[in-house]
DNA sequence: CTGAAAGCGCTTACAG
DNA sequence: CTGAAAGCGCTTACAG
């Protein structure tokens, strides 16, 4: 039925041995004659090894698993900032020889078995909470490594890829400051002490910190980063917030969903409202007005995702810190200084 | 090291072939004793089987993968479409207890080997053209079931699913002319005789000859499916086309890149030109204006592919016809009646 | 209801 | 430079 390395082998009048070797690419150890004749072979017969009797005898998978939370059981649904992170993560792994299972994780108690089940030789894990991070042990992690992406995790078993968020925060808050705003709603996810939001939420505050200013503790909307949760909070944001001239929202897609709420309730931005973003997202550039926000590189955060990943897979030693990359502040058509007129 | 059947066989004091039949659920061979008991131990020992082992001995993986053509090999660029498909894929085949390889084909050579590597169970083929599909035979596939999304190949050994494109086009370009338009310019990929862009073509001359009208041949643009195409187009549309009145884009994405181009030129959608777009992402809702377009259900186009796919991978039995998904037109804000003022 | 044996297709030491 | 043997962790017939 399929052929095998065994086919290969007594077609070529040589051993099993010295085929997988050809195959691997170990020709040090092959005559040239050998491994020009086993490779025309292979090709005659088109042999394509076997990933899983491969996998099984060198405990070794060539298998890295992403791991997305999924909503619910129902759905994966894919943010824009994950699928971006997503296709970059792929080609990077198979520039590097490495295959990628994508797996949505409808409950983080399904982590282990994730990992464990296929061997994988690594995994990344990208939109999980810092506390889903910290709670996974030894035992749950086995000897795969892991790293997380977006993650202020200080567990010792899991490496951090992730963005500046801190500065990215301060820089476009310090930007509305700089616009003459005073009164700017922090828009995003409820923030505990750490992680993505919370890095956020203190280059916020720093920004005010550095302007000498105080700030209005009450200006703060909790919601999910959604295009919908935007439009919601969009729609009633100055009956909710009538001193607010400004929000910063901790996502594009968040923001855009706000710009299209205050749109609809008839305020104009940037004329009365200034909004600014986080993430860069192509869909950015598109909305009208476009939209000032936090540039990510995510191509970078996913290469170096990857980079690490993989060094420690193959070295089998962990990076000694997180890795934490840079953002910087595009200015489109969002923002605008603040009007001094009533409203 | 790891923990294997071996393992909780001589803890549970039973044969591996019980301990087998107890996790992989064939309860009707087990005493219901023996299964608490080696249930308990499962737990206990933390056990994961293999996945690479039963892959290897069952001759089955479980696995599925969704190949996507990569554009070269530096990216695996999702579109928004392919995206929500590949969502909706994961999630569908995860309940089914697969799991997903999700593949970056950046020749479609590397389709055979890819398919063969890591014995797949089936494979999904999401936005390849209908004459790389053609050209797959039995040796390229082997014994594993195919199945294409956007496809209209006829290729015996594989099975398409699809919107029904023909008739989405035709509501589209039915609801310019209702609305008025003549000179309506079709956007789109270079469509042959066959495919996803030659039924949409197919229905856009359809609705010309419904209504008993002549059409100026000229009115076709051929440009890729991206925002900046789309960009690159609208911003020059009025001067290549000076008598159009609508555009008909052959995707969403297509279309918000033409508004946007129409935008900085300052021609005034939908008062000057209309545009429709295909797809209904959830962007489209989100631009200004909000484009009107072809709806079609890609959580049942996901949902299908996968079904399909899995009964023939279980009853080795390949349905009899591809399978055509209904579509149905979305009418928004970037479609107007055509005016008769000179411009 | 339960088990012993063979084998899936490779790689890993170990010898020569 | 090349090979024979053992084994990775399961499942599949086949017996009982």
């Amino acid at each position: 039925m399929r052929v095998t390395l065994r086919d290969i082998a007594s077609a070529a009048g040589v051993s099993m041995m010295t085929v997988s070797n050809v195959v691997n690419g170990n020709h040090a150890r092959v005559s040239p004659a050998t491994v020009a004749k086993v490779r025309r072979i292979v090709d005659e017969l088109g042999y394509v090894p076997s990933a899983s009797a491969r996998s099984l005898a060198a405990r070794a998978s060539h298998l890295v698993g992403l791991l997305v939370p999924a909503a619910d059981e129902d759905s994966l649904t894919l943010s824009p900032h994950n699928t971006a992170i997503l296709g970059q993560v792929e080609r990077s792994l198979r520039k590097s020889g490495y295959h990628l299972l994508l797996r949505g994780i409808a409950d983080p108690a399904e982590i282990p078995e994730a990992l464990r089940s296929w061997s994988l030789d690594g995994a990344i894990l990208l939109g999980f909470l810092d506390e889903e991070i910290d709670r996974l042990g030894a035992v749950e992690l086995g000897r795969v490594p892991v790293l997380a992406i977006d993650s202020y995790s200080d567990n010792p078993l899991t490496t951090g890829v992730r963005s500046d968020d801190f500065t990215g925060a301060r820089l476009a808050t310090a930007h509305l400051i700089g616009l003459g705003h005073r009164e700017i709603l922090f828009a995003g996810p409820a923030f505990g002490d750490a992680g993505v939001v919370a890095e956020r939420r203190r280059g916020f505050l720093a920004a005010f910190a550095d302007a000498g200013l105080s700030r209005s503790d009450g200006l703060v909307a909790t919601v999910n980063t959604t295009h919908e949760d935007g439009l919601a909070l969009g729609g009633h944001l100055l009956e909710r917030f009538p001193s607010a001239t400004a929000v910063f929202a901790t996502a594009d897609i968040l923001a855009i969903g706000v710009m299209a709420g205050l749109a609809e309730a008839g305020v104009p931005v940037p004329a009365r409202l200034s909004v600014v973003g986080f993430d860069d997202l192509d869909l950015s550039a598109y909305v009208t007005p476009k939209l000032t926000t936090v540039a990510q590189d995510m191509t970078a955060k996913a290469d170096n995702a990857v980079t690490l990943l993989l060094a420690e897979v193959k070295d089998e030693r962990r990076p000694e810190s997180p890795l934490t990359l840079p953002v910087r502040l595009v200015e489109r058509d969002s923002t605008a200084p603040a009007s001094r007129s009533p409203w």
